[in-house]
DNA sequence: GCAACACATACGAAATTTCATATATGATTT
DNA sequence: AAATCATATATGAAATTTCGTATGTGTTGC
């Protein structure tokens, strides 16, 4: 069974909203962040927040792990490599994009 | 006078439309097309694809030259590294993606 | 069990984007 | 200069996206 591919086009949706984009620049610096941590960090509520985050999961871009109460989100281990790639130089070379949002990230595990 | 840089969400909002995408990854191939070649790829109306030249245009990822009657568009020169690497790297990952409007091209020039 | 907490989803309204159609502009040809 | 060709823009309607608010679900602690 294969899983059906990344479409370049729904990709490109998926980074083409601001809060989307921010949370996948911010995952491919930090790794992991909670919901609690990114409605900190974006200063957005969180239905908000989980709405976009569901987007960014149905494209199968971000994979979410429940650990307790809190769940978790990072990139999928299985994007592909020039979506990853993509999402990498875009964080390296657009820090003042997402400086605010990381200053804002109280999270110690972070 | 510093020219406005280009924001990364301006960037992948340009990439997040069917037809804008297109044009700019075939232009990362084809170097130069006029408008009636992307007519002929896309097989879209004259007007549609006029539109999204104009909005490629606003947030500087193309050129346009006229020559004669015709008005030929490229990927801006000065366009910054890393948005023209996402460019190239997501033609080169997803030759389906524009094979058949590639196919469709039936100018010599190119 | 129930209250509190973290997160997800449903719903309708508002904002944004896209498109077809009509029209305007600029260059060429006769 | 009038007709034609290539391209651009304007306009309003339709489609899509986004958001606030309300509510639902799953987990922990008492």
């Amino acid at each position: 069974m294969s899983k059906s591919a990344l479409s370049p086009l729904a990709f490109f949706k998926c980074l083409s909203e601001d809060t989307r984009l921010k949370t996948l620049l911010m995952l491919s610096i930090k790794e992991e962040l909670c919901v609690c941590d990114l409605t900190d960090a974006l200063q957005i509520s969180q239905p908000k927040i989980s709405r976009h985050l569901a987007d960014l999961r149905k494209c199968g871009l971000v994979q979410d792990t429940r650990r307790g109460k809190w769940v978790y989100y990072r990139l999928h281990p299985t994007l592909p490599n020039w979506a990853k790639t993509i999402i990498d130089q875009t964080a390296s070379n657009n820090t003042d994009y997402i400086s605010e949002s990381l200053d804002n990230l109280k999270c110690s595990s972070c």
